[in-house]
Formats: structure tokens, sequence, C-alpha cells
DNA sequence: GCTTGCAGGCTAACGGTGTTAGCCGAGTCT
DNA sequence: AGACTCGGCTAACACCGTTAGCCTGCAAGC
């Protein structure tokens, strides 16, 4: 057999092709068939629902946003800033995928192992080892960037200065 | 006539009820309907759509949580930590309407004119009229608030010490 | 008092969603 | 050759927001 696996990972393709060029609102079971040259329910001989595609989705983003945090802060002086930045830039890059990993309670067995704490990873150890420190910088990176998605500032607002300041004071606990 | 309004707020009760009780998912047109003894397409004498009663339900939220911040910074030293818990505590309190007020982008043209800003208002005083801190801490505020919500913090977390961390740090700032 | 008009219910329906049941053809293994 | 399974398919269900069109009862105008 073709590895049902394989399948799998055909499916999240075309899933993650409709999230990024449709938006979340697109992504159904037809239209991510309609991909694939098939109807809906047979998506059902390969994959559970559209819920283990979605972990799947999420799973790529944690990897995907692993590599990008470690890769940025590898040599970094500065790492909360470094990691800042890095943060923001993933989600703008990806709004889509990153809303969809952070805006509903995580599907934890259905992702793929270990791929959660190594996103998590690069935050605590910009942090200087400090949890509590790290989940309040993680918190604070995840709010400005969903406000900022979801357009909750003003027209005009320094989005650079809201993210200095915020970087300023958590760094000066380190 | 009984004042269209009224029977929006009618409507806006309604739904609030089923909100709070039976969570987002089930805030339907049919569900809103059968509590007021009617049938969904009845809903449409006097609302316009199911974005108009979320934008009333927006609205009362920003009312409602203007009101406990400017009731719990009255007369308080530390308005900044006060503040911070206060604004947990009202998202901890109404969960399915605090999603509802900030997972999306604000349907602005439908809210009642000035309740975001009345809401803003503390957040700005409490940082001391620093914009750019305001900003920094809502957002911190709003990141933990969603990501304890989402069950995304390690289930032993100290949620306490972390909001701790993350308000001593803004308050360095002032 | 009769008539007109309309506010505010209703049912039926459309196109969309995730999902299930059941059918069937092609390829593979014995 | 026969059986079995893989992976498509159509039809359908229950739900969603929304629209069209009908009908009833009440209120205002003459």
């Amino acid at each position: 057999m073709a590895s049902s696996v394989a399948r799998t990972r055909e499916i999240a393709g075309a899933a993650r092709a409709v999230l990024e060029e449709e938006g979340a609102a697109a992504l159904s079971m037809r239209r991510v068939a309609e991909r694939l040259g098939m109807r809906a329910p047979s998506l059902y001989k390969h994959v559970a629902g559209k819920e283990e595609i979605e972990a799947e989705l999420i799973s790529d983003g944690f990897e995907e946003s692993a590599a990008a945090f470690e890769e940025a802060c590898a040599g970094a002086h500065d790492h909360l800033a470094t990691l800042a930045a890095a943060y923001r830039a993933f989600a703008l890059a990806h709004p889509h995928l990153y809303r969809l990993m952070t805006e509903r309670p995580l599907p934890r067995a259905l992702l793929r192992p270990g791929v959660e704490e190594r996103a998590a990873r690069p935050v605590i150890d910009a942090a200087g080892g400090d949890v509590d420190l790290a989940r309040a910088a993680w918190a604070f990176a995840h709010g400005m960037v969903m406000l900022e998605l979801n357009g909750r500032f003003p027209p005009g607002a320094d989005l650079d200065a809201a993210w200095a300041a915020g970087v300023a004071a958590l760094q000066e606990r380190r």
C-alpha cells in the first residue's frame, strides 16, 4: 500500500493551500477534496474527520515556527527582542495558520508528539529559564499578534513602539 | 409601536443567555429564536442578521467590562495590577462573551458609539498616559487570558506567578 | 363601522457545512 | 477463478444563515 500517512500528508497539503490562499472560512471538506480531484466523503477513507486535518496543519505550524525561532536565535545577542521579531514575522506571514494554531483549545491527542514542546523551547531559553517570565513574554507576543491581526489597534498606532515597550519591560526582569 | 430597539434588546438578551449557558457553538439564529418562542426567520423582522445580534452583545460586553474596570481602579493604589486582575476576572467570568469580543475583527459600524473608547480609557490611565506601554499591557493581558481560556499553559502552571511577572515588568517602565 | 395597511408571526426553500451509509469497480492475493 | 480490500462514488441527514412569500390580527382613517 502507498502508506496511509502519505495520503494524509497529501490531504494536509491541499488543506494548507486552501487555508493560505482562500482563508479559514474556505477550509471545508468539500473544498479540500476538490483540490485533490475528489468528493468530500472520499476524504474519510484516509482521515477521521476535519479535526484530524486541522491537527496536521497545526503540527506543521509548530514545526515551522520552531525552526524559524531556532534559526533566528542562533548566535543572536538580544534573544528576547530577536525572538519577538521572529514570532511576529511568523504570525504575519501565515495569519490563517497562526489563528488555527491558537484560537481554540489544542487537539493535543491528534498532534504529532513533541511538536508543542519544541516550539516552546526557544521562548523559555530567551527568558533565561524563568518560566514565569517566559509565559508572560509569550502572552505579550501572542496578544500583540492577535490584536494586530484583528485590526484592534487604532489606524495610526505605532506597533513597533508598542512591541519595543513590551520587550524592554520584559528584558529588565532578566 | 413598541420601539424596535426594545425588540432588539430582547433578542440580545436571549442571545446572551444562549451564549453564556450553551456556548458559542449554540449561538444560532434558530436557537435564539427558540428562546423567544418563535422561528428563526421572524428574527429578521427586527434585526438585520446574526452579525447585528453579535454586535449588540459586544457593545454590552464593552460597557460591562468598562464599568468593572472603572470600579476596580477607583481609589486603588496600584492601578496596573488592579486593572490586570479586573481584566482577568471579567474574561474568566464571561469566557464566551470575551471570545466574541476579541477573536474577530470588530464590527465597528454596528457597535454603539463610544463603547470601545470607554473600555480602553482605564488601560491608558493605568499606563500613566503612555499609549505604547498601554498597548503592551493590553496585549499582555489579552494574551494571558486567551492562553488560559484555551488551556495552552501546562496543567500545573502557576498563572498567578506569570501574571505577577508580566505586571511587575510593565510597572517598572512607568 | 368599514376598510385599508402594516407589523410580525409563519412555512418552504436555497446553498452551504460536517458526516454517514451503502454501492461499486479495479486491483491483488490465494 | 474467486474472494477480498482499497478507494472512489451518490444520496442523504441534521444543522447553519438567509430569503421569499403568505397570512392573521390590530390600529388608523374616513
